[in-house]
DNA sequence: TATGCTTTTGACATTCATTTTCAGTTAGTT
DNA sequence: AACTAACTGAAAATGAATGTCAAAAGCATA
């Protein structure tokens, strides 16, 4: 799992003929290590723990990367911090969001992802990704 | 249509003992006359235009008021900007949003709108409001 | 209409995430 | 080992959004 994500990275890599750096292995690590929806500031600091060389920016310019290489993707949510989360090709997953507690609850349903592409096939659109994010209260913080 | 949302907005200022000003008149007007989607920056530019006193924060302000009285709907797409939409009370849309010329489709669907209240369902949520996006090319930006 | 109290405003400063710059370092090739 | 282009880190720059605060304006009351 973890091997293949390194794989699908360094394929992209060299397709693009991008070099293999200490750097980039190390965030990549911590990367898959992390649960989802990290910020980058989160990621930056979980990765100067262990590497206290690695800058700010080279972290921002790398999680970029992994975005183009489609093993991560940004989310946006409202709190003014870029988040990634990890993306497995052809699949796809939504989050409920919690307002009260922030928790994230993801979900499947490939109805709904059936109707997206009959509605984007009607208006003769090509989709490249979507997001759907629903914000409530979960369970716990109705009460 | 215009004259109700003017309503709103005052139904609201009253309930909560604000007070009505030129400015958010203005900026009302302005934002009413206006396409979906603008940013702030947008929007203020266009006010300038007629009113060059009115300032970048009262913009910002009394957009996170529209916000709050269910007039406007913020949005963030990947632009780095906040947007807002026109919200109609229980009316929802969703947006196709094209990465080739930042064209914005708009559609509706009662069946994921649906699905989307099964799934919550399903996990105890309480939906509050929801976002669907789809990225792509639209069909010009395809060829 | 004048008075007084409170909200609102606009200019400016500030914050904070993200990007850019650039000189020094490093990967990978010959 | 030498060369070249990509990469990195520190610091500066950018840009959206928010906070500050004195002056202005709304609104209730006399």
């Amino acid at each position: 799992m973890i091997l293949e994500k390194k794989k699908i990275f360094n394929d992209f890599a060299a397709s693009k003929g991008l070099r293999s750096t200490r750097q980039r292995d190390i965030i990549l690590d911590i990367f898959l290590s992390t649960r989802q929806h990290v910020s980058v500031e989160e990621l930056y600091l979980k990765i100067k723990a262990s590497n206290p060389g690695i800058g700010h920016a080279t972290v921002y310019r790398t999680l970029k990367l992994f975005s183009e290489a489609g093993l991560a993707r940004e989310i946006l949510l409202h709190d003014g911090q870029t988040r990634y989360e990890h993306a497995v090709a052809g699949e796809h997953h939504d989050h409920l969001v919690c307002t009260g507690c922030n928790s994230i609850i993801e979900f499947e349903d490939e109805t709904i992802e059936k109707l997206q592409k009959d509605i984007a096939a009607r208006h003769g659109f090509l989709i490249k990704n979507h997001k759907l994010e629903i914000y409530g209260l979960c369970a716990a913080c109705r009460q």
